[in-house]
DNA sequence: GCCAATCTAGAATGATGATTCTAGAATGGT
DNA sequence: ACCATTCTAGAATCATCATTCTAGATTGGC
């Protein structure tokens, strides 16, 4: 490797930059604030990355891959409303256990981190995170209870998705742990909103 | 009335600032596009609002008090479960009735509108808006279930407030028309998790 | 020991946007 | 008609960043 050794690389600056967005919000990922939180002159950012643009798409979808990646494999072991309570559950335990990227996903929304389009290499990936949710609830529609019309997709994103998230937000928010009661709430609401269709 | 006539007023200056606060955010709220909406020169903002900041301070709490008192007065008429039922499903009303309004509620931060303290004027109202969420959820507690410990709370604003507020985001953030199955899900959210303590 | 390649350093540059300032216009009481 | 008062107009300031540029340091292969 000829070159003089890196001091600072992308991982040093994509994750001062998610302690920042943790605690400050995107609007207070400047250039020269992850330079600092990094110890590097800020020329060093761009030597990484192209622009703030870029450094910022790449955090908000490094998360969201990584909580979807969770969410999708544990849909994809559930063939009925137990295991649709488990995906639902999965939200709450992962709020747990990525505190830092829990707050990015469930305080922020995507505009905040990519204004218009997509930098030219994140274009895929970003285009294939809906086709990809979608597909994983409309599968385990199928197995579950045979069909897959609106109705049942506005319920299955409600009871495992939307509800979920706007529980566990104002926890996030406050930077206060999720209860347990919350985890018996995201059980309670997928068997009211789904458990009738399976006999249905 | 001394002085020449007005050509612009806090309201043209404050509803300039919520249509585009509902179509690209609070940070598209600049100054010079307030003004350009509503054909002033910059100056003249200036002359109503002490600072962008007591502008987009006073527009959201404009909001947020408007919502919060049709809630509260829907909820003080409630007390069983099927009166929470009418209090949850407020929440889809109101957005589907003010779509604007519900696009800055539902979609931003307050922390996007006020970034530190309140301005001084504000401070009163601002201090008043969680008491009077909180005192109303707990009389409401007190008449349908006779008590009002931590985790009916806790129940109450998760059915209530933070699963319809999640619910409702995806229709609002897409622009579409909130569907009629939203209202469903919302009152089986509520008769799940509340219904059951009627009893006990 | 020399060189191309890879980095750090940090000072300019430029754009955007909030805020302030200076002029001048309209109003209505006197 | 005159004046204090209330406004509009829009140019001038100032601060905050993102981005670019110029220097210089290191490295390993030759």
């Amino acid at each position: 490797m000829v070159g003089r050794a890196p001091r600072f690389d992308r991982k040093d600056m994509a994750s001062a930059a998610l302690r920042l967005v943790a605690d400050r919000g995107p609007q207070a990922v400047t250039v020269a604030a992850v330079a600092k939180e990094v110890g590097a002159p800020t020329g060093s950012i761009y030597h990484r990355y192209e622009s703030r643009e870029q450094l910022l798409a790449e955090l908000w979808m490094d998360v969201v891959e990584g909580f979807q990646a969770g969410f999708v494999a544990a849909l994809a072991k559930a063939d009925d409303v137990d295991g649709a309570a488990g995906a639902a559950r999965f939200m709450a335990q992962w709020t747990r256990e990525h505190a830092l990227e829990a707050r990015l996903l469930l305080l922020h929304r995507r505009q905040d981190f990519v204004a218009g389009d997509w930098p030219a290499p994140l274009a895929g990936r970003a285009a294939a995170l809906e086709p990809q949710l979608g597909a994983a609830l409309r599968a385990f529609a199928r197995r579950a209870f045979g069909r897959s019309d609106a109705e049942l997709m506005a319920r299955l994103r409600y009871a495992l998705l939307d509800a979920p998230f706007g529980g566990l937000k104002p926890y996030v928010q406050a930077g206060k742990p999720v209860p347990r009661v919350l985890d018996d709430l995201v059980e309670e609401t997928v068997r009211a909103t789904l458990g009738d269709l399976a006999r249905a």
